[in-house]
DNA sequence: GCCGGTTGTACGTTGTACATGTACAACATA
DNA sequence: TATGTTGTACATGTACAACGTACAACCGGC
């Protein structure tokens, strides 16, 4: 599992393995049928408290990820993927990223080598 | 002044509120000199309560773009950037685009659409 | 059937952060 | 001097994040 935790950064604990996790959802390298290891384990690994992972889990269940049996752990369900994306949705993604590209040139990178990265990304986005 | 405050959201007002005047602040559009709107009069226009501007004013200072004076008000400052960009920023931003790009394919997003988005902030990264 | 180990859950506690209310200090100007 | 304007300081209510502890459900081996 590639997951880390940030203890240094803002977002909290638990919003960091969701976002970490989503990523390899909607990946593919989280397939539906495959497990996710309990709660305790991915906890001891990350070096958080096994119910942070709880929360972590319960959230992406809410977002139709994952099916949480009492017993049977997490597991990894086939998701229909929402069907009305608003152009809201279209205009905060847009806002987002520009507030995380002045964030990065207040701490120094130029935009040259933002506009890069940023198109790069693009390139894997289309070819994966 | 461009700036909105989306109560519903789940970041904090005042951050929203950095956020905001960050992207004006890195664009030029609040330059060296400009006088920012003091506390209580752009706390009206936003409907918040003066010391929250307040504290994303201090934090705006914290980051070296304001210089505020008791009695002059929140003043644009010169600001030098910062010169060592390290390798960590760079990935933390990799990261962080790629968060936000798995959340809003959860929403629905496709991953084309995204790619073409990324790419005219790119382009505008490079002409503006 | 029973017991130990495993699973996720529920609930209370503690610390922290956010937004606000209120009072204040500094200073310009009428 | 009196008044209005500026940002600041501090206390408070509320919400949330992370944790500790106890629990319920279930499996497998005996």
């Amino acid at each position: 599992m590639i997951l880390s935790i940030d203890t240094d950064s803002a977002t909290p604990v638990y919003r960091q393995i969701v976002d970490g996790l989503r990523i390899a959802l909607v990946n593919g390298e989280l397939a539906p049928g495959d497990s996710l290891p309990p709660v305790r384990r991915l906890a001891l690994d990350l070096g958080v408290h096994f119910n942070t992972v709880a929360e972590a889990y319960r959230e992406l269940a809410r977002e139709g990820w994952l099916d949480i049996g009492a017993r049977s752990g997490a597991r990894v369900m086939k998701r229909s993927v929402p069907d009305a994306p608003t152009r809201d949705v279209d205009a905060r993604f847009r806002r987002r990223v520009e507030e995380l590209i002045a964030e990065m040139q207040a701490r120094g990178i130029k935009r040259s080598r933002l506009a890069s990265q940023l198109r790069r990304i693009a390139d894997a986005l289309d070819g994966g």
